[in-house]
DNA sequence: ATGGAGTTGGAACGTCTGTTCGCCAGCAGC
DNA sequence: GCTGCTGGCGAACAGACGTTCCAACTCCAT
């Protein structure tokens, strides 16, 4: 990466420091009257530099829709314990994570390494995959798969999805296709289906699959 | 704090599990259709007693401006480390573990959770999976196998094995057909091979498979 | 029933906000 | 001189978005 201008710097700054104050990001023009910018198309230019960069990544027309990259608070959480809370299976109902679920003692749990920690560890729940009706997701007869919910998933995102005129739960990548979504097994071998949105319950989107084999 | 309407318990997961996703906040029209609510002043309004009961903060004529109130960690327990000493690819020689290697400070390692440790937990080391020769045995580009080396594998183990001719690794379950070996996929939907016994080296037996998918 | 409190639905208004476009100033190379 | 490039400026547009108002609906005690 190349050393940034001072305007670039100083904008970055400005982001990092108003990330520190408020939860959400900053407008255009709250970054323009932060850097004393007299105008809100510098900012528009620097900011997009700073996205062609790496530094920082953008959501088109969306209101303060900016997100630093590498912006992991991950304090080095070690090992954090993940409820799993029931089984997927085609053609039987989900299961669905309850807050109250959580609490219970007898729920069987399962243990994530560092490595298989996503940057965003709450609410994460495990389910045990039964049958091999997800084979085409990679996905064996007894293996666990961690979800996490996910209030709207991004192309491309291994879900966990709820078809309900099938009446049957399926895990695929995710895409959005106007107002139909796609769902691509993760085999590559095999052919997507793509379904109204409507038919589509997305429940969460998997974050790690382990398979024990001892 | 009183107990949550569904309504209200229901945006406020939304917005925890937006969050997630993103580093911004959801806007109430995003709230309102991914918790299918058929107009934005019923947004408005819960949202509202979720701020008078203190589960979060509103920023009056911002943008996605909600924060949440609180945000914590968690605990933990105990773990191994696994060195991860190479990659497997079907073509490319298979790394053979030494326990040389494994003091190397600069190997990359994987910790495993109590969970997915075996009985037997000695010289463990792990692979990372190149390529798609092995979606056969249900295993991604890119999964993290856990391997423990075996003298002689049993039945139905899934073991690490190198084809001499073929010059090829392979992830398969074992089975010894008098003098000859048959490799089976885990994928019921694959067809076996079978192959002399000669022209088949076990490098160790898989334990574990992980994969991390965010 | 009857009334009121709690909640939902629909629509509109006005502001907030990202984006774009044209223009200008400096600056290097030819 | 001309040209292309980088960076800044101002204004305007279009869409995103919070907010408000009002009618209607549910539920429950009266």
């Amino acid at each position: 990466m190349p050393p940034l201008r001072p305007r670039q710097q100083q904008i970055l700054d400005f982001i990092r420091a108003y990330r520190a104050d408020h939860s959400y990001m900053p407008s255009v023009r709250e970054i323009q009257a932060g850097c004393t910018i007299s105008s809100t198309s510098v900012v528009d230019y620097n900011v997009r530099i700073l996205e062609r960069e790496g530094y920082l990544r953008r959501s088109p027309d969306i209101s303060r829709g900016i997100e630093l990259v590498g912006d992991e608070p991950e304090p080095a959480v070690e090992l954090i314990s993940v409820p799993i809370i029931g089984a997927i299976a085609a053609g039987s109902p989900m299961p669905v994570p309850e807050a109250a679920q959580w609490a219970a003692e007898d729920v069987e749990t399962v243990s994530l390494p560092p490595e298989l920690t996503p940057r965003q560890a709450e609410n994460l729940y495990a389910l045990r995959v039964k049958g091999y009706s997800m084979i085409d997701a990679l996905i064996d007869d007894g293996d666990i798969v961690v979800l996490r919910p996910t209030a709207d998933p991004r192309d491309g995102d291994m879900v966990a999805a709820w078809l309900k005129l099938e009446e049957e739960a399926t895990l695929k990548r995710f895409y959005r296709e106007g107002d139909r979504i796609r769902l691509q097994p993760a085999n590559v071998q095999m052919e997507p289906i793509v379904v109204p949105a409507e038919n589509v319950a997305v429940y969460g989107k998997v974050v790690a699959v382990i398979r024990r084999l001892e």
